[in-house]
DNA sequence: TCCTTAATGGCTTGAACCAGACATTAATAC
DNA sequence: GTATTAATGTCTGGTTCAAGCCATTAAGGA
């Protein structure tokens, strides 16, 4: 449990209000078991766990007392006495995330199963800083936050490094001003103390893994959004790195083998990924040839509705995307491919391109049974990837302990 | 434990001869404790553990009986009384490893702290199939089991992807007639129940994180002799990927500048980074220059002795490894990366380009506090990571028991 | 309605362990 | 040698939990 996500904790314990329903490891591990394998009934239990059944029901007590489980109702049909069924009780609270972009934002409500129940969108300019930044955050999860259920925690994103046991931006390249800022501490007072924070891409590959992928341990999420960059899941379990920067597929030099002159990045480099396959650089590219746009929406607009040039950029964006994405398929061997950001919205247009070097490019064992598809999230991957991430910590002694004290 | 390596135990088992000593699940976490933290007094123990001193004694004691730990004679010296101090008793037993490349193995004779204490070099060639190389396997192996302590353990490492959970060479690149082969089947028979076996470059990358970078959980090694790797820890653990076959960085397309036609690579692609820079592509340079050497040692030899052909070929090599690292470092952001291989007994002249091209394209971020050096283990990384990786199988209840079965 | 089946609940026993309270033991400092 | 100090040994409850034996409960089928 990091040292801020507790500052709220502790103050609530110092005050003397302990809660009423206190949860031991043993408890919080039956819960945990519950959520990865759904629905379970005590037979279920004892045998994923090898616990006495008498151990099995003293705790399924605990947690039912505390409402964090509860039977939905039903029960198995067999021959003999149906089995109770007991699974998370996803309404007992609820969650608040906010996917931070460049340039807009999706701030969303989840219950305890990490299910989308309000969902907003909004346009903000990432370089005004954490301060305007962050007080439109706070406003607008604040307006999602509708009493009822508790509150029992807050997942944020944003694009650009963050160190995770802190939740701190570090170094970020297009995050103007935002170095440093600890994101916890910003919102912890008035949120309270379980404040997860992670880079964008990280939480999408998260989503599409709980939400789709749940079964694969290897997956390679591309976001084609403004800029370019990729979330890794290796062996289970996000891919940092060791300043919280991996993933930064966005600025490797692109192997393009046309003899115009190498563009220039934001990032000062010539010839980077996402200078020739970016939202951006595909405005550029519009906007040289007299067509341009003003939004990397309208890009996907003028794809889907037939647009010509449009679509040949997106096409050619796709193949520099495929060579680098084929680079990286020989490094990390993942099982599945998904295409996500703003872009992948245009669908095989850019999967074809994707496809097409991948294929051309890797050795045959890195493909046998590789998947490619494009996200089918419709843009939620970010917000149940951090909803998923919040409740991987909510589930702990500690924090769950903090919850179920504030009700 | 996987079936195949069991196979040996339950046919022990079963004839009747129970251990007299066993180990229960307390006990194995007190050993990888020790392992783990080097020697420990009983205070320690209890202040890792938060088991009660009782407690701590009494699985002590069972480790003494089982001669797993020792106490090193020493003890500390501080005020009162000296602490006993607890370590592996590294004596207890012995490993055999084999470290096996495309044209020569490596063969040793390890302590359980992963310690060699004999090693062999042995010319073999890989094409030759499995029947041949592990008959030559089991004889070099076998020369160096001397009798005196048990034989806990056996590690080999071949120059192809492996399914770690079986130990089976799948679909290898260069390892003609290897295909399907279960080591552990070939080996079980000769050298007991635990037969671990890993990639050449996976093996290596454990090798040096067990040895020099104890505490760094990201590690990219790259491995250039006649190939060309890489070998990847990424939160402190052996990315394999899906299929067993990431970090195969040698056939990633190269980004060189030059008009030079493309050269052909052994995998049927052109341009391949190994086609630029592994042995094999400077031995076919130095021949097409008339200046033909018989193996990539003479090539080593030739720059040592300062060739100036072979000097140039060797840092043109280490810039397009360099370009490709870059990306790499882009995508995995490790703490550190080491250069193994033959060619990497060259320093500096190898070093020189890697750095240089590391340093001009990758993102600040990613490289703060980037350390990038050679091995410093002589050829040995295999080796040591094959015992390291066989090491923290064994200590495990299941293997553990079956070896104090073994004497 | 009665029987069979499978899931539960209750209760008792014994093993493993933690928490303390004291008693010992082995160095160091005077 | 004697006092001090820190590491160990030992012993006594008290708690947690696995195992096993029986009694209940709730469906489906005859």
């Amino acid at each position: 449990m990091s040292i801020v996500a507790l500052i709220g904790y502790a103050a609530h314990v110092e005050a003397g209000q302990e809660s009423l329903i206190a949860v031991d490891s043993g408890t919080v591990e039956l819960v945990r078991l519950v959520r990865e394998h759904g629905p379970l009934s005590r037979a279920d239990i004892g045998e994923h766990t090898g616990w006495a059944r008498v151990t099995v029901n003293q705790r399924l007590d605990r947690t039912l007392d505390a409402g964090l489980l509860h039977t939905p109702g039903t029960v198995t049909s067999a021959r003999g006495r149906p089995a109770a069924q007991f699974a998370v009780n996803a309404q007992r609270a609820h969650l608040l995330v906010a996917d931070i972009g460049a340039s807009g934002m999706r701030l969303a409500r989840t219950d305890l199963a990490g299910r989308v129940q309000r969902r907003v969108d909004q346009q903000i300019d990432i370089a005004d800083g954490p301060d305007v930044v962050l007080t439109a955050v706070v406003e607008g999860l604040g307006a999602l936050d509708e009493p009822g259920t508790p509150l029992w925690g807050v997942g944020v994103s944003v694009p650009g490094p963050v160190e995770s046991a802190t939740g701190t931006v570090i170094s970020p390249p297009i995050m103007t001003g935002w170095d440093g800022t600890c994101i916890p501490r910003r919102l912890g007072e008035r949120f309270g103390p379980l404040i997860f924070v992670d880079n964008d891409v990280n939480a999408m590959v998260v989503g599409e893994r709980a939400s789709v992928y749940a079964d694969v341990d290897d997956l390679l999420l591309i976001k084609v959004g403004t800029g370019v960059g990729a979330g890794i899941i290796a062996n289970g379990r996000t891919l940092r790195g060791a300043n919280g920067s991996a993933g930064d597929i966005g600025h490797i030099r692109a192997d393009v083998e046309s003899d115009r002159q190498a563009p220039l990045c934001k990032c000062g480099q010539l010839g980077c990924v996402e200078a020739y396959a970016g939202g951006w650089a595909i405005m550029r590219d519009l906007a040289d040839a007299g067509q341009p746009v003003a939004s990397v929406d309208q890009v996907v607009a003028a794809v889907q509705n037939g647009d010509a040039l449009a679509t040949r950029l997106v096409r050619d964006a796709g193949r520099v995307l495929g060579s680098t994405v084929a680079d990286a398929v020989g490094l990390l061997n993942p099982a599945v491919i998904v295409i996500g950001g703003q872009l992948s919205a245009t669908g095989e247009h850019l999967l074809a391109g994707v496809r097409e070097r991948i294929y051309s490019r890797s050795l045959p064992l890195a493909m046998r049974d590789l998947h490619i598809a494009a996200s089918g999230l419709a843009g939620d991957s970010g917000v149940l990837g951090l909803a998923h991430g919040v409740l991987d910590r909510l589930f702990t002694t500690d924090h769950l302990n903090a919850a179920l004290a504030l009700g």
